[in-house]
DNA sequence: TGCGCTATTACAGCTCACGATATAGCGTAA
DNA sequence: TTACGCTATATCGTGAGCTGTAATAGCGCA
């Protein structure tokens, strides 16, 4: 697996507010993964107690979800600091 | 945590062979993360097992390993994964 | 009517991350 | 020479959370 599914659903939820099967399909095209209806879910309902996503209310029976300030900080710190060890792993594997 | 263990692990030996320890301090300045003494020992076990690293033999109380072949591909692709993964999700936090 | 896709929930199993503990060699300062 | 702190590895228990699967249900279409 690339990267914990907690990282994909922020980054999805980046783009715009979308409910869990949409984020199944956009996170397939983000990053090539298709995480499991279990995984998703789950992880969508922690997230929401952490206070990273909020879900909006929805007379339909899709319920979509929002990223929240502090769910859109935690996934700029996370990202930048995956952006640097990235660039230096990459650094090391092609050697000059 | 930013990523998995497995792969700061792989990260730190494509610089050069390292035992554990040195591992710990070498993943600290690549990803700002410190493994505790159980994270790292027990995927390293389970890397060697995988065929992604490789114990090297030694007359020190210290055991370095070498990434192997089979190690570095798997590193590179999921590097490149990621890569795209961070660029992307770089773009939508930094709107036009 | 039935099939397949969309959509969510619940659950059981299992892996693994994590902290803590144990052990031990080493250098050095008191 | 004793004691302390750092280096170095191993092991274990606990819990979090990833994973697949099954259950449920609305929807569109043939």
């Amino acid at each position: 697996m690339v990267t914990e599914p907690t990282l994909l659903i922020l980054a999805s939820l980046a783009d715009g507010d979308k409910h869990g099967y949409a984020m199944m399909e956009d996170i397939h095209q983000l990053a090539g993964v298709r995480l499991g209806a279990g995984t998703l879910y789950g992880a969508i309902t922690r997230m929401e107690e952490l206070g990273w996503i909020a879900g909006l209310e929805s007379e339909e029976r899709r319920k979509p979800y929002r990223l929240t300030a502090l769910g859109r900080r935690h996934l700029e710190e996370q990202m930048s600091a995956l952006d640097k060890m990235v660039k230096r792993t990459l650094r090391r594997l092609k050697p000059a």
